[in-house]
DNA sequence: TATTGTTATACTCTATAACTATA
DNA sequence: TATAGTTATAGAGTATAACAATA
């Protein structure tokens, strides 16, 4: 058990109400949090099979063949057939799909610069020296 | 793949990745995101009308209503009329959502803490550093 | 008239169970 | 038998429009 004083502890807190900031600062989107972070999976990792896209979001192999007919009906997506495997349906992103994240990428870092900006040039830097910090957090299970 | 050559726009994507990785390693709960930040926004500012609360949580009035309806069925908030105006219903925590906010946020508290601890010294001293600065982005617009 | 909240209705996203096809 | 994916069905949570009560 840890102590309730611990910078640890406190900073998981932290990055909690990070965490609901985040998201009721993002864009309005017409994609679900699970369309628009599944796109973003893919263009970090290219095409994967459904069922282990499935397991990385954490929803049910039926949730992803919804959404990944949502998103091919959308032209984001489009499927691949396994050549090794003619079960599995590798998903991979299409011009317009990489375009549509890479944009709302670059909104969201416009967004994120107005209230960065209001930061102290002390904290704006602290922020970007935990940039390997935090990037070594999501990957430790992934 | 991006190239992270701009330290904001490699900020937001890694903010990103963050948010999906904390809401995937989250415990499995029966309260939807929107029902958990709402009982924790009352915890943290008290009574609030039913409409501010949509307003602040970025959801229609009539969804307010639907989750509030909800969250009094299992008996964690309440109404309470408000004395100078008969058309508002303010909505409080009662004392079973205060328990309940309070378990689920030091478990969650824990459960992050646990990962943050499999990190370097180096990043978890950037992280703890960065702490104030994640508090003031936080707190910006609130 | 304007505002606070509810009711009516429809759509999206999710889950579990049953199914098809490949392995 | 086991695995990858789809289809069937149901429930939660959301929105917009229309309404009731109060200001």
């Amino acid at each position: 058990m840890t102590a309730p004083d611990d910078p640890l502890l406190e900073l998981a807190t932290t990055l909690d109400r990070l965490t609901s900031w985040i998201r009721r600062h993002s864009a309005p989107s017409p994609l679900s949090m699970t369309a628009r972070t599944t796109l973003s999976r893919l263009d970090e990792q290219g095409p994967t099979p459904l069922g282990e896209l499935a397991t990385q979001e954490g929803i049910s192999q039926p949730a992803m063949t919804g959404l990944v007919n949502r998103l091919e009906g959308l032209g984001l997506t489009a499927r691949e057939p396994d050549p090794d495997d003619r079960r599995v349906s590798r998903i991979l992103l299409t011009d317009a799909g990489r375009a549509l994240i890479a944009e709302r990428r670059s909104q969201r870092a416009r967004t994120l610069a107005e209230h960065l900006q209001r930061l102290s040039p002390a904290d704006q830097q602290a922020l970007v020296a935990a940039l390997p910090a935090l990037h070594h957090l999501t990957q430790d299970v992934s």
